[in-house]
DNA sequence: GTCTATATACGGATAGAC
DNA sequence: GTCTATCCGTATATAGAC
């Protein structure tokens, strides 16, 4: 069982990668309760007696893609806010780049990763690790840094925080609805995502003056 | 049979209304797949064969509240959004102020939304009826005549219709994760979301702004 | 209308052949 | 490692007594 490079995996070599790819395609999709082990197997295009053969059941297999994604998730925003070399600004603008492009890839983390939590809010909650990530993260000083210089308003950072993400993640959680109502293809939604890699870091710097 | 007012229910006298009061409670905050009928029926202290003789099956019970749910959570948009009266400034006070209150009275409804529509794209989107509430509506109109008037900056409104539901709607979906990482009491909240009643209008004026 | 007991279906998991 | 066949628990739904 030889680990395999994390950047670039062997695809879909193995059995295990094929079993993993398609669960982490239904899960992401229809969350853990409406997944059928079958429906993986046969995304996968294998018999089902192979999944409980590599992963014992349908539970291992899930914490393995829950872990993984919300690794992902968090990773980007850990990362970023915790550069010491970069001005406010630029950790803005990467983080929201970033993100961006992590969701066009894989738009559906957010909205498995919040449903879940819902159904478990305990279980999940705790292996979102440190709760202090966030708010002893190196951001949180430069933003209390740049309020005592007056570039930014006094308000409760978490509103900042809401927005931030907010902004970034929203679109994607609320796709299906958006592209009807706009009636927006895959790429006309896409599009819609690049521009706000360059909005958003604007939008929020003008909120952060607004009294 | 009788229809009981809209306004005022006769709160859970009936054993129909209990079982309804019931599986709104354990459907939004778990989600179809997830929800067993025996946590229902507990939830509204009745025996279990008594949902089936009330409402036939899961499924039917299920498309009852979902429809009412999709019914109060698009309301506030459409009748705020189509008031020809108001100017574009007070509508979008009261689409925020009414469309928070909600929330925070039937906090998990978006996120019951959000997911099933994940699950099952086709059958719900249709059930949000006319595409265009929105982009036809008498909001749109006043949005694109302020454009006109240089009010705005010209951009994508649905640039703006992101934010601003994006604005109200992701601090609700992703409470948990908020209240853990600020530590919030449900009071706590809650006082952040009346504060965002009145930030959220100044926020969307600043952004209009932006070029 | 409400209950107890039970039928039926479905989905996760395993035994055992290859 | 991979397949077929099958087991078994769980959850929905109904039959029938009260």
């Amino acid at each position: 069982m030889k680990k395999q490079l994390k950047i670039k995996p062997v695809a879909d070599s193995s059995t295990e990668e094929k079993i993993k790819n398609a669960a982490r395609i239904i899960f992401h999709k229809k969350g853990y309760a409406a997944t059928r082990t079958r429906d993986i197997a046969e995304e996968a295009g294998i018999n089902l007696a192979l999944l409980n053969y590599y992963f014992r059941s349908k539970e291992k297999l899930f914490d393995i893609i829950m872990l993984e994604s919300l690794h992902d998730f968090r990773q980007h925003i850990i990362v970023a806010l915790n550069d010491e070399k970069t001005s406010l600004e630029s950790k803005i603008e990467t983080l929201v780049s970033n993100y961006i492009d992590l969701l066009i890839n894989q738009p559906d983390i957010p909205l498995f990763i919040l449903s879940e939590i819902r159904n478990n809010p305990q279980a999940l909650i705790s292996k979102l690790n440190q709760k202090e990530i966030i708010t002893k993260s190196y951001f949180i000083k430069q933003f209390q840094q740049a309020v005592q210089e007056g570039k930014i308003v006094h308000i409760n950072p978490l509103h900042y925080i809401m927005n931030l993400i907010g902004m970034i993640v929203f679109p994607f959680v609320g796709r299906p609805i958006l592209s009807y109502v706009g009636q927006l293809k895959q790429d006309d939604f896409n599009n819609l995502m690049e521009q706000r890699k360059i909005l958003i870091p604007k939008w929020l710097k003008a909120i952060s003056k607004v009294k």
